[in-house]
DNA sequence: GGCGATTTGTCCGTATGTATA
DNA sequence: CTATACATACGGACAAATCGC
């Protein structure tokens, strides 16, 4: 049983204290020698650590000044309403998606369960990376009802927002019914995608959209990478 | 009269352990070796029973890792009165807790800020383990007010539910007012507790219960097995 | 701008455990 | 079993960039 590295479990102590916020985008973290006390151990064992949070985009260091972090976590509020574009865009990144799948089949009976459908009634398979200011942050698969949602797959390759698609077929707005969450690690083509490295955490989300008079619109199948997203659940 | 197959009685006796808890959701089964061995048959026909088991949902087979008893995960609803007993309980399970620390210390900066105190104002701290039937589902630290709530660190002593303990310093009713969830890694001490393995994807929940008229109660900090816990989110 | 203290970047070396040929 | 390679961790020394005075 390989026993984890010092300095990995440095880096993702790390990660998390940012992740909570404890230090916030551009500010400085303590000086190496301060971690290395800090952690009890040798200096550049705290830089192996730093090193790796550089690679993965957390910190950037300058020489002579300091390491100062880089990205922190996005907020991602889960209420009535959930919008990719809208909260991307309340904290102040460029939200984007990059297509990697868009095509019909017949739905499963799992689908055809969740969406209302007759068994073998077709779907909108959209499969896609959700980008915050060009970083991935999210795997996800969207299964639509495209016969109740007829021209969405024409729509979804002239605009990367699900809510502008179905608007443009008519569905001027929709709730978000449920969201599951569960916590599992990465596939090796996920990690490719998400720019992780195999094994790290995700947050899974499995969610379900309606109409305001309870039809379903959208199953959503999301994975967000854990060290960039942080659900947020507030009852209204 | 057709004789049960060997496959079948291997998967019956495996099963039956597995219910009686000798092996617990998370624990890896011997290898297909051992398994082979100790039922004097070759490996395929262990395969075979596994492979039973795995359809039916009972054990899960990760390849150069092992085989390990794959549990439905407890849903977790996450509303505006979140209550591990009565969730747990609502899934037919017995809930419980084990108790790894209560101590009252003086509190630092950020719960000061979050739980409306005064700094260095003294906090009550309830660290344990979450249990579902016996199997350990989170690992929990809450921080409490302690000079807001005179006598609650005595009232955990005698009850391993949150809410009684807290009926009993005067608090009817509480609301949950914020979750904030991410994925995260369990460290070598967490995957101890919580029987995983080193590594093993997490859900980390931030959590802030407040009474009727907003004054914070509890700052709770919990880490979910990802992989024996589905939060659920469900707008009112 | 100059100067010195601070801080990161890079190099030297030593030792240990683990995996592999 | 040996030999080899690699990752981990520690210790020290100095260069280069930065910042405050």
């Amino acid at each position: 049983m390989p026993r984890t590295p010092v300095w990995k479990s440095i880096a993702e102590t790390l990660s998390v204290e940012i992740a909570r916020g404890h230090y916030k985008p551009g500010d400085k973290l303590p000086t190496e020698a301060e971690l290395s006390a800090r952690f009890g151990v040798n200096r550049h064992t705290v830089r192996h650590a730093l090193s790796d949070l550089g690679e993965r985009g957390i910190v950037r260091s300058r020489r002579g000044a300091g390491v100062f972090v880089q990205s922190a976590p996005v907020d991602y509020p889960l209420g009535k309403r959930v919008r990719f574009h809208q909260n991307i865009r309340a904290t102040g990144r460029l939200p984007n998606r990059r297509v990697l799948r868009l095509e019909t089949r017949p739905c499963d009976v799992t689908e055809a369960g969740v969406l209302a459908l007759s068994p073998g009634e077709n779907v909108l398979i959209y499969e896609g990376l959700s980008l915050s200011s060009d970083a991935p942050v999210a795997h996800f698969i969207s299964i639509f009802p495209i016969t109740r949602l007829a021209g969405l797959d024409v729509h979804l390759t002239q605009t990367t927002s699900v809510t502008e698609g179905l608007r443009a077929v008519g569905i001027e707005d929709y709730l978000r019914a449920e969201t599951r969450v569960t916590a599992e690690r990465t596939t090796t083509t996920q990690a490719l995608h998400l720019g992780l490295r195999e094994g790290d955490p995700l947050l899974h989300t499995v969610s379900l959209n309606t109409t305001l008079d309870g039809t379903p619109v959208e199953r959503g199948l999301t994975w967000f990478a854990g060290d960039r997203v942080t659900l947020t659940v507030t009852p209204d």
